[in-house]
DNA sequence: CATTACCTGCAA
DNA sequence: TTGCAGGTAATG
């Protein structure tokens, strides 16, 4: 489900509610939800931690323990972070629930159960980070990153933006709406870029994430932010998802095709392959 | 690169 | 019944 706007909104949300808390129990209702460690030692090491701080990188949210622990989540494709007061009513999919000192809840529900949660000591966050490309929003450094690595790989745009490696935390909505922003097509090949349309490229992800976060991430199908709120911008979508109807900035009909397996979305002539 | 596997539910 | 869905690791 979620791409970076989603995991940024359920960690604004989430901050203020759990900052300072204490885990008094932990219960594992599907073990594969757990990537690491064994389920029993994951009980028993995040039980009487209390978090931090809530940080992401990329796609997966950040909680900060004391004992230098972090539980980092990545949410996959139908995962839902849900923090819920004492007694509140059950929520389908449960797979994990972690309560805190006092009663209230945060409980990791996932229909398609590919969702991951990681008890990781530094070490083995910085494994867990290796392969990550730049902070698309953080400042000049991952701008020079990102823009070294577009000009060494070859290949279309499209998988390659998809690829965790070169820019951490687009998915197939904002790799579909920063391709046309940018005016790219999503096969064009990286290594037929110029340095203006790299640019260009680069500028288009980070309004596309910035305008999304502001809307409060895109609710399509299933995304819910941690306090259960629906995002706002699939209002705002550009193509994704708009086969057929007419590009709003041309209104020549938006096309479809697969690529990367995706369903990729672009306006043809907006975005011409050259 | 593309395809498959991991899973479930919904719409066509 | 088939195809599709916001992800990614493994495989060809």
């Amino acid at each position: 489900m979620p791409e970076l706007p989603e995991v940024e909104t359920i960690r604004r949300d989430l901050a203020p509610q759990v900052q300072g808390r204490r885990v008094a129990s932990v219960e594992v209702l599907w073990e594969r939800s757990i990537a690491v460690p064994p389920a029993p030692e994951f009980v028993g090491r995040l039980t009487g931690r209390t978090i931090t701080g809530v940080d992401r990188r990329g796609k997966f949210l950040l909680l900060r323990l004391d004992q230098n622990e972090t539980l980092a989540v990545h949410l996959r494709m139908t995962g839902r972070l849900l923090y819920r007061p004492a007694g509140a009513a059950p929520d389908p999919h449960l797979r994990v629930r972690i309560v805190f000192e006092g009663g209230d809840e945060l409980r990791f529900t996932d229909q398609r159960k590919f969702g991951r949660l990681y008890l990781l000591d530094p070490s083995g966050l910085d494994t867990l980070f290796a392969r990550l490309g730049p902070e698309p929003l953080d400042a000049a450094a991952g701008r020079e990153q990102f823009l070294a690595l577009l000009r060494q790989r070859r290949g279309a745009l499209k998988p390659l933006l998809l690829n965790q490696a070169t820019i951490a935390g687009l998915g197939n909505i904002y790799v579909n709406e920063s391709l046309f922003r940018a005016g790219l097509h999503p096969l064009r090949r990286a290594e037929t870029l110029t340095e203006e349309e790299r640019a260009r490229l680069y500028n288009a992800v980070r309004e596309t994430l910035q305008a999304a976060i502001a809307h409060g991430g895109t609710s399509i199908a299933t995304f819910l932010s941690a306090l259960g709120s629906s995002g706002r911008n699939q209002d705002y979508l550009l193509v994704h998802q708009r086969a057929g109807q007419p590009c709003p900035r041309c209104g020549t009909p938006i096309a479809r095709i697969v690529v990367a397996g995706r369903g990729t979305f672009f306006c043809p002539r907006c975005q011409p392959l050259p």
